[in-house]
DNA sequence: AATGAATGAGGTTTCATTCAT
DNA sequence: GATGAATGAAACCTCATTCAT
């Protein structure tokens, strides 16, 4: 691949990307697509088999920066708490360095990408297995895992979408401490 | 309206909530939607100026039932612990009646329904009063009670969805007291 | 199926029929059917699934009155030679009251239809048979009957190719007579 | 022109034939000739002005080496029996040695070389010439020598095509002598 | 009120052709 | 000459909406 093909592939991500965030995947038109990325409709068919090809790759490609951003964070942790400190960290640091990916493969689309990708959730495990070692170390109370990750990912989920919004007060560092702090409470056996 | 009126209403309103939660309002027909309701598609725009009215008329009737029903169940609760566990509690009785609706409103369809309603979480506000009796009553710990409500919405819709999508194994009775109890910790002081 | 149906429907096959045999199928666009037929595009669309299923259609029906036509022409011969003329007559008979239906079916679209549709040449067999029930009574000399097909269809085949084409001076009975004599020279024992 | 223009060109030619023959004109694209040909999509337009032009010139190069075949083989017959017999033989060699190129000019594609070749059917002349000769020299029959072409042409044209489809049993010799035979019985006074 | 065929604007995709490298 | 990404006109098809019945 030559620079051509992949400043052309890139202005399309980018530009679905962006649009697919506001509009949705099926209310994106491909005519919009190529106006934002200054190309013609044709030329998306040449990286590109269907819109929904690009809709997919999208979500694949930045599933698997973020699956390894969650992994990178925490992988010299060994203390649950630290560990799962270090992946909030993360999902935070993702969505401000990322904010339309992250939208898009988090936050947002949950219907319309339900339909492209069979492993929902595809980052969810990563948050089973810290919650699994914290309560075999006794340092989170006992729960059922898969209900651990679910609350603790709907906070932040939640939190981001709020503060993406202008409805919270806080600035993005506190916003990140109060997170970790509820989530802990959450989990940890001495609160 | 007769009885023939309000059946079709009423089939249309089925047929599309139906529709609208697995395939979006964009990625739902009116041809789809009148053969679900067993209609033709011109009887239709009887009843509805268009499709988007029928999915704004559904989440604005479905979201006046959810905010009654929050608001009526914790309307003889003084204790702020009470109320909040009062109202996670009608949250959670709203899901199981009204799956379909409580997906539509709550779940799903951020990005979709963004465009049809200024006011946005229409609820949020009930949790943003509980929370900030709570605190006024010091019974909850200092927090910015939008980031509360965040939080504590985040939790419950996640583990309705993921209730919803099997992956849990908790009985129901279960994750609503693990909910509660899991915000409970996020917000009291003496935890 | 009421008139109107029936009305568009038959306007999409004559204008189809009108173009196909003109402009071959891939050559015929949508826009020209439906603007020959005085319909919308869309319209078609309802009465059939994609463009190639109005060729399919158009060649399947009309293969069916063809071959019933030839059949229905034979069936109380019982002679071959009469058979045979019957037949050919029968054949010309087709190409002279329905000249597009006989051109497309038969004449003209071989490497396009051939995609449509499996058993090739649907008609080839009713003279199979005649031949073969020719040559067991010794009316007709020993010949590979599928070669014998082949021959006297061929023959009527361009003659009426020739014949549409302006390229012949005879009248249309001089040309079936003349191609009957023909088809007999061929197979009959005593020539 | 070099080695390698002739080398490009003839590979477009001999991509472009068994294409056509197999898709049509306008069910072939240029992608699907460059590919086939081992060569890039534009390299199709250093050598010949559009895709139409690879169709046309395809057909009169071959049309040209099919004539000159049927005229070199019949040069030296006087006797219209053995020059008719010469130019099906060379009719049928042409339809081993080169079968895409006989499918192409000479069976399949009517409708769409029609558009092409205002000449219809340029070698049908030599049919015409020899029939002609024949009855002038009372060794056929009278007969109108267009329509005499016509069935000749006609019966030949289904054979090959026959033969070709695996329709027939006989061996090609076989096919030719027979067809010879039936070409005489149409024609010859003593039949 | 109910129907469903018809509409036509607009969506996705294809493809012959061009052109910078 | 050769390449193949880019173009954009035009193809096929969809679908919300209308309207005659």
């Amino acid at each position: 691949m030559n620079r051509t093909t992949l400043d052309s592939k890139n202005k399309i991500y980018k530009a679905a990307l962006n649009l697919f965030i506001k509009k949705g995947i099926k209310g994106t038109t491909t005519r919009e697509i190529a106006k934002k990325a200054g190309i013609a409709e044709g030329t998306i068919y040449i990286h590109f088999s269907t819109k929904d090809a690009i809709a997919f790759t999208l979500f694949t490609n930045y599933m698997g920066v973020f699956r390894e951003r969650l992994l990178e964070s925490s992988k010299n942790c060994t203390n649950p708490t630290f560990k799962l400190r270090a992946i909030i960290h993360a999902f935070f640091d993702f969505a401000k360095d990322e904010p339309n990916a992250c939208s898009y493969i988090v936050i947002d689309h949950y219907t319309e990408l339900n339909k492209m990708t069979k492993e929902k959730n595809k980052f969810k495990d990563i948050f089973v297995e810290v919650i699994h070692d914290g309560i075999k170390k006794r340092v989170f109370r006992k729960i059922d895992e898969n209900l651990g990750s679910a609350l603790i990912i709907g906070m932040i989920n939640r939190a981001i979408l709020s503060f993406n919004n202008g409805l919270l007060d806080s600035d993005y560092d506190k916003l990140v401490s109060e997170t970790v702090n509820a989530a802990l409470r959450v989990l940890e056996k001495n609160y």
